[in-house]
DNA sequence: TTCAATGTTTAGAC
DNA sequence: GGTCTAAACATTGA
């Protein structure tokens, strides 16, 4: 469910309250979930501490002090909720039916219990998964896994954007966005954002565009990502913060879920809504060429 | 009842 | 070979 922002203000904010935090035996109760043989998983984990909490890609990264990493993408409907002895609930992810009063619930499908409190692991559509990785050869099999690079670092610069778009002439620009092994982290609702940004058509083939549009596609995508890290994510579908504050970044969307609404250029157009490799894409005829 | 949902993978068509 | 679409995964709610 989560994109970049989302993903990165999960683990910002478990890093903050679960780091030092000492794991006894997790409970699966969601074999498939867990992509690993359960009692390995269950061999490795146990007895570890939580020395960070970071994020690649999609991808949430617990590092354990034992050499482990857990390695976890909340998909489509995933949650992570952190229930501290003491203190406030941390939630990310998707609405719970009935509050957050009962944990776990119908949707917890890992259970990770700590000598400070509990991690939950939700997922409603059961598409997300738990790995593990030997924390020495994360980089290494990150690198196997083929993500692109992550487009807010300082070394992802205008030349690199550039650079990967001429390997990408003939493809349209949305998809080629959203394809993790181009850049790592953008998702439905920032690729089309990025192209409301930038003034383009997500239908546009790459190799139509100026070398300005290229341009302001790189600053799209750098400010919405920005912008919603600044504002803890989007909760469309109630997705919520680590904190269990909704993101504020829904009232800064421009195109996304604004199907037949007026532009907010306010220039006489209305938002329309097509289908573009399978997704739901949004955009504005009138200032989008 | 039908459709679409912030993700990813795969099979098949062109 | 490259690109694209639809379907699959599972569930819910509009």
């Amino acid at each position: 469910m989560p994109e970049l922002p989302e993903v990165e203000t999960i683990s910002r904010e478990l890093n903050q309250v679960m780091s030092g935090t000492r794991l006894l035996q997790p409970e699966v109760k969601l074999p498939k979930i867990v992509k690993v043989p359960i009692c390995s998983f269950q061999r490795a984990v146990t007895g570890g501490v939580i020395k960070k909490v970071q994020r690649r890609a999609k991808l949430v990264l617990l590092e354990l002090s034992n050499g482990w990493t857990i390695v976890i993408h909340l998909k489509m409907s995933g949650q992570l909720i952190w229930r501290p002895n003491h203190g406030r609930l941390t939630v990310g992810g998707h609405p719970i039916p009935g509050g957050l009063s009962h944990l776990p619930n119908k949707y917890s499908h890992v259970i990770f219990p700590t000598n400070r409190g509990t991690l939950f692991f939700n997922d409603q559509r059961q598409f997300g998964y738990v790995k593990l990785q030997p924390t020495k050869t994360l980089g290494k099999w990150l690198e196997e896994q083929g993500y692109g690079p992550e487009p807010l670092t300082d070394d992802f610069t205008p030349a690199v954007w550039k650079s990967i778009l001429r390997q990408h002439r003939v493809k349209r620009v949305k998809p080629t966005m959203m394809d993790q092994t181009v850049i790592a982290g953008v998702g439905n609702i920032y690729a089309d954002e990025a192209c409301f940004f930038a003034k383009i058509k997500p239908a546009r083939r790459i190799k139509t565009l100026s070398l300005e549009e290229r341009h302001n596609l790189y600053l799209g995508l750098r400010h919405v990502m920005n912008l919603s890290i600044k504002h803890r994510g989007t909760t469309a579908d109630a997705y919520r913060t680590a904190t269990g504050q909704p993101g504020k970044m829904q009232q800064y969307l421009r195109v996304y879920g604004r199907v037949n609404q007026s532009c907010l250029r306010r220039d006489g157009g209305i938002i329309k809504k097509i289908v573009l490799a399978g997704r739901g894409t949004h955009y504005c005829p009138r200032c989008q060429r």
